[in-house]
DNA sequence: ATCTTTGGTGTACGCACGTATAGTATGGGG
DNA sequence: CCCCATACTATACGTGCGTACACCAAAGAT
């Protein structure tokens, strides 16, 4: 819930957010207020100071309209560190965030994984790149997915069969994974694309 | 110069979208007439409701601050048609832009090419991808470079010799291309990331 | 020769907007 | 127990701001 704000607060950062990707530019403190049925301006007001006092928003004082997010106008997060075996999918928590317009890649979340190694070559996914996953639990066969393997996250294939599920690589020189359903890895997503730099 | 519009028009919008990316919300009419100097702030409001007729600016009647930029926020312009010889990499005119952060991919002006075939498979560049390219027109040797041959846009490793220039296509079935120097095929830029989707 | 477009100056109106003052209610921590 | 933070209502002040009115000047286009 963004880390330290009310859930008051985390709404009213929300809908800043939200009103900026929509109109292009921020709300007045009254338009907040509206949005929240607020009958007096000095509660979205209160709302706003404290997210400044929080750092969350740069405000210019006395001055309409003039409300700076500092924090992500938004973007994809980087699949950072695993703390208590789940990776941080938040961009609020991320420590790199894409800026890459979501949606680009359809609807849904979304997060990237930097890839290590060069067991995804044959689909053309080097060391280095930037993979973008859909966030689900779930895959339809022969999909990519990212998946949690003993507190790490790594790029397979997704390869049900009768019995067991099977999770390739794609490289010769790999051996597939094969594991019994009940003590399948869980899936964190599935690659909707791929960012390379340099 | 964003086609249609006036010198001024042209700086006027420029200055919008550029205060937009350093604060987060767009100008009032007097910051406008301010940077330019102007002495009235109607000037800049004739402008700005100029820049609005023609489809650039929507702006909110009596609402300070109230201006959304229509057009490109910002973005990587994808290699669309060729007019007259030379391909667009205007933002401003282009048929599809992507809605990626540049500045990602470091600082300069960048166009994205779209991938046909798998010339250049071995270096894990697939049909269908986007190229991101800094326009510049010279290359060091062994970079990816965008060239244009006979009103073609190709992408290929640029390999100069001593008396000769070739390209790499990066596929073992394909043979470079060899040229000299004099007739050598324009450099529009060389290759600094990549996108693929889905 | 006149009209339109472009690019300005100067002044002024009125209201939308940020902000201050004052007050109510609730809930958690020392 | 009191105190502070949270979350509001109600009213009001001052002004920043969009915009209108009036006017000037140069450059094309008709």
């Amino acid at each position: 819930m963004t880390k330290g704000l009310t859930k008051r607060q985390a709404e009213v950062l929300e809908f800043i957010n939200r009103y900026l990707e929509e109109h292009g530019y921020p709300p007045t403190v009254r338009e907040v207020a509206a949005h929240f049925g607020f009958r007096s301006p000095r509660a979205a007001h209160d709302h706003m100071k404290a997210l400044q006092k929080k750092g969350y928003l740069r405000v210019r004082a006395g001055r309409p309209r003039a409300v700076e997010v500092v924090r992500p106008r938004s973007g994809i997060p980087v699949l950072g560190r695993i703390a208590a075996g789940l990776p941080i999918l938040a961009v609020e928590e991320a420590e790199e965030v894409l800026g890459l317009d979501p949606g680009f890649f359809g609807s849904g979340r979304f997060f990237a994984l930097r890839v290590r190694g060069d067991s995804m070559i044959e689909e053309h996914i080097q060391d280095g790149d930037l993979v973008i996953l859909r966030a689900q639990d779930w895959a339809r066969p022969g999909e990519i997915v990212a998946v949690l393997l003993e507190d790490e996250v790594t790029l397979k294939r997704y390869v049900p069969r009768r019995d067991v599920v099977e999770l390739h690589p794609a490289n010769p020189r790999l051996e597939p994974i094969v594991v019994t359903p009940d003590q399948a890895p869980r899936i964190l997503g599935v690659m909707r694309g791929l960012v390379r730099k340099a």
